[in-house]
RNA sequence: GCCCCCAUCGUCCAGCGGCCUAGGACGCCGGCCUUUCACGCCGGUAACACGGGUUCGAAUCCCGUUGGGGGUGCCA
């Protein structure tokens, strides 16, 4: 029998980065081990039974490129099932009524109204090996009796979990590891049942800064956030499969296809892992930089079609110039933005830092722009002239190229960083609008 | 409080009793290249939490301590 696997999302309305983690787990084991990639959504709770919430999930799976082989199962349209059970674990003594306060009520069928709770038993000691954090135990003395179905006639969480585990033939249970102190409960419930008890794989959780787990309230956890920033799939898929796994190889940054073919649910760690915003934009960057022209132009489109420009002072020749000069330097899609907008802006804003660093505090900057206005009202209106342009004036001032043309950078583009300035000037913008450009930082200087 | 889990560079991952004077990656620092730079290349910084065992030998096994986290709902 090949191994079956679920990933169980509760519908929020966004897909969680640790939930999306624990989607990305499953599906590798899955197709690590060709087995079966169940989608189940976990909506027994009223309030989450809403398609909207669930379309959201589902969106940002799709985005990410984790399809799913079965479901998406709803926990919400097995509540006969669910009610089938509780009845016969009320039925055997194994679960009890209860009013509002916890108490007691006499009675071996589902009343409207009262809730269940399964019985604690006395005194066991409820066992498991963990793939990844070997034997787990716990003592029932510990554990009280909980609730398996609410008054308002649902089921709980774990009752459906498990019922739902069972019936779906799941064999590997891997998750978060918030859901560890959980196990014991499941599994009572489950032999109660007579069902078999999947393996269990608790995952280490993705913590923030201080090492707490990430919550939606301090931390960006929303993958539609990642997606908006300008984050690849292929990126954020391949830095999530690094935190609590790793390659053997030691060769991080690759495709989803490879790390299937390297990935073993055993080899995950048990430490909790910070989500690293540095170590993922610099993966990003690697993916984005491995894209072919086409493919960059298709992707980065989004963020062009939303920049500051009016929309008819895009030039996709002059882009399309530029492309390769961008590509290796972005980091997010976002990026692309502040790299060319001066090519499509009339007026391009200066960067305040920017002008601080070259303008007021670096060297000559008055003397660079009135040489640089001379030399390139005259100079061949190409880059390598406009370079040379450039260089003299740097020259007669005593100044490197990478230092005389600074000044001119910011100028021109408003900021100290961009793409190659002399292909930009003469390769896609007009002399004139150059020249105005240096009168006009010179008039403010 | 009680229960459970965890503990290698700042961070992520490797290491599963000798190959470790602990390796890779991100970051950081320095240099090179150079037309800025968020590309590339070279070099550097930096860790086995602590204390006991076990063993010829421990980052690796055991116990304890400390520290951290998770759970403890008629949420999932």
């Amino acid at each position: 029998m090949t191994d079956r696997v679920r990933f169980a999302p509760s519908p929020t309305g966004y897909l969680h980065v640790g939930s999306a983690r624990t989607a990305l787990f499953n599906w590798l084991h899955a197709r690590a081990t060709r087995g079966t990639y169940v989608l189940r959504i976990e909506d027994t709770d009223a309030e989450r039974n809403r398609p909207e919430l669930t379309r959201a999930l589902l969106d940002e799976l799709e985005w990410l490129g984790l399809d799913w082989d079965e479901g998406p199962h709803f926990q919400s349209e097995r509540r006969d099932r669910h009610r089938e059970v509780v009845e016969d674990l009320l039925d055997r003594g194994l679960a009890y009524l209860c009013d509002a306060d916890n108490a007691e009520v006499a009675g071996t069928s589902l009343v409207d109204g009262l809730a269940v709770r399964f019985r604690m038993p006395d005194d066991r000691t409820v066992a498991f090996d963990d793939v990844v954090r070997g034997n787990v135990s716990f003592d029932t003395a510990d554990l009280e009796d909980f609730v398996v179905w609410r008054s308002n006639g649902t089921p709980m969480f774990l009752l459906a979990n498990a019922v739902d585990d069972a019936d779906m033939g799941i064999t590997h249970a891997i998750r978060g590891e918030d859901l560890l102190s959980g196990v014991p409960k499941v599994l009572l419930l489950l032999d109660a049942i007579g069902a078999p008890r999947p393996t269990y794989a608790h995952l280490p959780l993705l913590v923030n800064a201080s090492r707490q787990k990430l919550s939606k309230r301090r931390d960006d956890v929303a993958m539609a956030d990642f997606r908006e920033r300008g984050y690849l799939p292929e990126a954020m898929v391949n830095y999530l499969a690094l935190l609590g796994w790793g390659p053997p190889d030691d060769i991080e940054v690759r495709p989803l296809e490879e790390i299937v073919e390297l990935f073993r649910i055993e080899d995950v760690n048990k430490a909790a892992a910070f989500f690293d915003l540095r170590k993922l934009e610099h993966v990003n960057a690697s993916h984005l930089r491995g894209l072919d022209k086409a493919t960059f132009v298709e992707r980065v489109q989004p963020w062009l079609d939303e920049a500051p420009w009016a929309p008819e002072a895009f030039d996709a020749g002059v882009f399309d110039r530029m492309v390769d000069l961008v590509q290796e330097k972005l980091r997010t899609l976002a990026d692309v933005v502040r790299f060319v907008d001066f090519l499509f802006l009339e007026e391009p804003a200066d960067d305040p830092e920017s002008w601080q660093k070259v303008m007021v505090d670096g060297p000559s900057a008055a003397e660079v722009l009135d040489g640089a206005a001379a030399a390139l009202a005259g100079c061949p209106w190409e880059s390598e002239a406009v370079k040379d342009a450039v260089a003299e004036v740097g020259e007669a001032l005593d100044l490197r190229l990478g230092k005389a043309q600074a000044p001119v950078r910011v100028a021109v583009t408003g900021r100290t960083v961009g793409p190659p300035l002399f292909e930009a000037m003469a390769e896609c913008m007009e002399r004139d609008e150059v020249l105005r450009r240096i009168a006009r930082a010179r008039a403010r200087l």
